[in-house]
DNA sequence: ACCACCTGTAACCATTATAATTACAGGAAA
DNA sequence: TTTCCTGTAATTATAATGGTTACAGGTGGT
């Protein structure tokens, strides 16, 4: 299963938009997302060397980069998986054996294509959709 | 990272797929893969339980229940991997913050229809494709 | 009946990722 | 200078994964 990383990061960006004018510490921010404050700065790290948010190092309140429309699922996922693919394949089939031989790249590109097909559902949504549907609901 | 099960599970098939009138032990299929013989054993396990193939216990080879092209990645995938959803979410957002109280139901649906995505492209591939790809390749 | 070969499965271990936590150096602003 | 904050290192508990040993019991040949 994918780490929480990705909903957490999610409920942050969605707090901050909310947000946009409060300057937000991570105490505050934890006690949305319901855990310890050095989690919530650990991944606001992640995001901002992503380049989606902006942090001051002793202040709080951290904002995005750019408009919340215009920040993807996708890129959320990406600031905080470090891995580029979701799929392990095994690291040494028999070379000596036809299967065994090619299935790597095979693999590699099966996966490769299934995991473009989670990605680009991923980028079709974003921060502002997340707060749309969040505010909608009630 | 989704575990390397999904990946040697594939291979297996593959590999009964491509020698239907062998009767491929698991150690034969294990210096293949190159993993311990348990290590396939307890994969075939999971494929006999979804179906995907038949086995006697004391006797060597496995045989696909159905043909290969009826056989997709999906099929392997959730024979493979028991959790079903491949997002993890936070378990308990603050309900009493508005972003924390709406926040699962949105991810919920959002991390959901992504995954659809994925598994919609898992399953337009099949066992026989693989084969094909495979012996494509050379 | 015996034997070699095999499967199915339990048990155990090492490794790794994750998330929670404590601790602290140092910035910001009153 | 004092208070509140961020950034980050270090430590820990927990869980998943994959490798391994061990063994009960089925299969089929002789």
């Amino acid at each position: 299963m994918i780490n929480t990383r990705v909903a957490v990061a999610i409920h942050i960006l969605a707090l901050i938009a909310s947000k946009p004018h409060e300057d937000l510490p991570s105490d505050y921010i934890a006690s949305s997302v319901n855990t310890n404050p050095v989690v919530i700065r650990r991944i606001l790290g992640m995001l901002k060397k992503e380049g989606l948010i902006r942090t001051t190092a002793g202040k709080a309140g951290a904002s995005l980069t750019r408009p919340s429309s215009e920040i993807t699922l996708l890129d959320v996922f990406r600031a905080v998986e470090p891995k580029d693919s979701l799929f392990a394949v095994h690291e040494n089939p028999n070379p000596h054996c036809p299967v065994g031989k090619g299935i790597r790249s095979v693999l590699d590109r099966a996966f490769s294509e299934a995991q473009d097909a989670l990605e680009r559902n991923l980028s079709g949504e974003t921060i502002e959709d997340i707060l749309q549907d969040l505010f909608a609901e009630e």
